[in-house]
DNA sequence: CGTCTTTTTGAATACTGTCAATTTAAGTGG
DNA sequence: CCACTTAAATTGACAGTATTCAAAAAGACG
């Protein structure tokens, strides 16, 4: 496994969505000032007492190139990761050699909870793009949480919110056609941009058709017919990796298309 | 939401499956002598000095008749549960009214983690037979685990299981066919029931096959189907929910189908 | 013993995957 | 800076698998 440069910088723990008022904790340490997070950080109450500490080995930046992996599959968990900056994918590789992508990254979000359960990563997280991360020791956010109460309950909820979010994934991928699968895909794209101030209708993703279809659970030639179709349809404007909805509601009906058969 | 009788009844919590020699906690009381899963609570050492706490609300056994449930989505969340006796399934149902399963429970494993993201559960949990759950209050649960790091560790290992199973399952999903998601479903099954100490080879499967069809993203008639092609096949005997697999090695190998295919 | 649920099986349809060819963009090196 | 190479995306034709619709058989339950 790469060494992390440690850079003594901080890393906050944060809801990956603006939930409903669910509590938040972070750790904020005097070198906080660049913290785009830093908001977050009044409630646990860390920096004060544990700022020491939380300097040493807590934190450390990684740079990731487009392309590169943060860390693979099988490799030894030590460090959650929060996204600084750039667009990051994890993806799982079956028994049998196929790799599947089961996440994209964003801003803000939290990397690295799967590899909890057996001390070692179960997926492999590859930058889409040049990309920064914070790397937080588990060892020492768990010892920390041991302390503080509201960082536990972040760290529960964070873990939760992944299997909520997976639980979501599977419906999709068990019941829905591609057109479905590809209009909740987009406009689920467009909430996260909006919740980090870009815009939600005029877009540019990072990632190729080949990994939207992994993700989907379609072919890269699916995605793509689908992409021209929904442009045919005249719900959004597509040219090459860059997206403008024109018809919002409509693309939400196409999600929700099976709203309609049910009801016979 | 329905009231739990608190009957002081222990509850153990434990891995899921019995991993690599990952850590086990658990809360033993007084009242531990009937827990069939006393064997784990010696590390956490949490019986001795938190005893009384933990037999307060700690704890509470539920009984659900089959078809019924034991909780449902949207109702709030407060309790952790453990499968004491019989089978439960997880449903989830989508903005358009479509229900899903998304996962089988058997004894000894632990219900409700998703419900910790919200505050409120995320699915439903229905008995397939008359069932007994151990109720284990989240805050108290939480509360005792900023004294017992062991404890804190394991409920996390427990979530971040909880989200690797859901990757696999979406790597299923999306990648395989009929006959390999069955194939695979059947093997997981069997090794589930060996691992608590039935055959597993022959057993007795306590779901119908839309709860299977909708668990593997296939309709019932695909799943019925696919039964009788493995019985054709001479893999196993199908009678009605009576499974006897006489060919453990063909049926691993149909679940590993795509290795072939991938060579070419 | 009758009703309701579950399961099985058939036939036709529909959707997505596969294979293949082309176009377009991006990255590399002279 | 342009030619060249490689990667990504689009589109078509066809095949294959699973779904849908439909009917019948077999259990389960009161």
């Amino acid at each position: 496994m790469t060494a992390l440069e440690v850079l003594a910088q901080p890393i906050t723990v944060m809801p990956a969505r603006s939930g409903a008022g669910a509590a938040v904790a972070c750790v904020s340490t005097s070198h906080c000032t660049h913290c785009h997070l830093r908001q977050w950080c009044a409630p646990s109450g860390i920096a004060s007492t544990d700022g020491d500490r939380a300097d040493s080995l807590m934190f450390g930046r990684r740079r990731v190139r487009a392309g590169q992996r943060l860390y693979r599959e099988g490799e030894p968990f030590k460090y959650l990761y929060e996204v600084r900056s750039g667009n990051l994918k994890s993806s799982l590789t079956t028994a049998q050699g196929l790799a599947r992508v089961s996440a994209f990254h964003m801003t803000g979000e939290l990397i690295g909870l799967d590899g909890v359960a057996e001390g070692q990563h179960a997926s492999s997280v590859t930058a889409l793009e040049d990309a920064e991360v914070c790397a937080v020791s588990y060892a020492l956010l768990t010892e920390l949480a041991l302390s503080h109460a509201q960082l536990q309950q972040t760290l529960m909820q964070h873990m939760s919110r992944e299997i909520v979010r997976e639980l979501r994934m599977l419906v999709l991928l068990g019941n829905m056609t591609a057109e479905e699968r590809l209009a909740t895909f987009l406009l689920s794209l467009s909430q996260r941009l909006a919740a980090r101030g870009y815009s939600s209708s005029d877009f540019h993703m990072r990632m190729t058709r080949a990994d939207i279809g992994s993700y989907l659970g379609l072919t890269l030639e699916t995605v793509s017919r689908t992409f021209s179709a929904f442009q045919k349809l005249r719900l959004l404007e597509v040219d090459q990796r860059h997206i403008r909805i024109t018809d919002l509601g409509g693309l939400t009906r196409v999600g929700d298309q099976r709203a309609h058969k049910e009801l016979h």
